[in-house]
DNA sequence: TGAGGTTACGCCTATCGTAATAATG
DNA sequence: CATTATTACGATAGGCGTAACCTCA
C-alpha cells in the first residue's frame, strides 16, 4: 500500500477508465492496471468495478477513496511545508 | 516521497533516535537512516538535527511531521476500511 | 572505547514500458 | 474492428541487510 497506487487509484475514479487517468499520470496504461490491481490483491476486497466502457468504484472503493483523498492530500502538504521551510532558510537566514 | 518515510520519520521522532527507531520497526539501522536522509535529501531540508544522543526534529521537522501523521493514519483507515468491507462480503452475503 | 549515525555494496523485490492477449460493443 | 483492460516479460530502480567507517563524549 503506497501512496502512488492511492495517486493512481483516485486518478482511476475521477477519470473513470485506466487509459484516461493513464494519460493524466503520464504513465502506460498497464502501470496504472497493475498498480490497480496490487492494491485490490493485497487488500482482498474489489474497489472497482469492471464495466465496458471503464472502471466505476464499488461501495467500498468509495469508502477507500475517502481515506485514500486524505492521505494524498497531506503527504502534498507535508512536502509544501517542507519545501516552504527550505525556502525560508534562504529568505530570512 | 513514501508512507514507509512517513513511518520511519514518525517512528524516529517519537523514540528520539534512529536506533531505537529500528528496533520498533523491526528493521536494520541503516535502513532507517537511508530513508530519513533520502526523504531530506528529496525535500532539500534538514527535518532532523543531529545530536550526540539521537536525533531531534527541527523546527520545519514538526511541522512535516504534523502532516505526516495525517497521511499515515488515512491510509490505516483506508487499509481497515478496505479489510472491513472484505469482510463483510462473507457475514453478509 | 563505547554508543550512536552514516556510507558502501550486493541482493532481491517492485515498478515501469513494450508487446501480446482477452473481452466487449 | 475499435476500444478498453489485463497479462507476459525484460530492464531498471529502490529498499533492505551486512559490513565497514566516522564522530563524539
Amino acid at each position: 500500500m503506497s501512496l502512488r497506487q492511492f495517486e493512481y487509484a483516485l486518478a482511476v475514479a475521477e477519470e473513470g477508465s485506466v487509459t484516461a487517468a493513464a494519460e493524466r499520470l503520464r504513465v502506460a496504461q498497464p502501470s496504472v492496471s497493475q498498480q490497480i490491481r496490487g492494491l485490490e490483491r493485497e487488500l482482498g476486497v474489489e474497489l472497482f468495478a469492471r464495466t465496458p466502457t471503464g472502471l466505476v468504484p464499488t461501495v467500498v472503493g468509495r469508502a477507500f477513496l475517502r481515506e485514500a483523498e486524505v492521505a494524498v492530500s497531506a503527504s502534498r502538504r507535508a512536502r509544501a511545508t517542507a519545501r516552504a521551510g527550505a525556502a525560508a532558510r534562504w529568505t530570512s537566514p
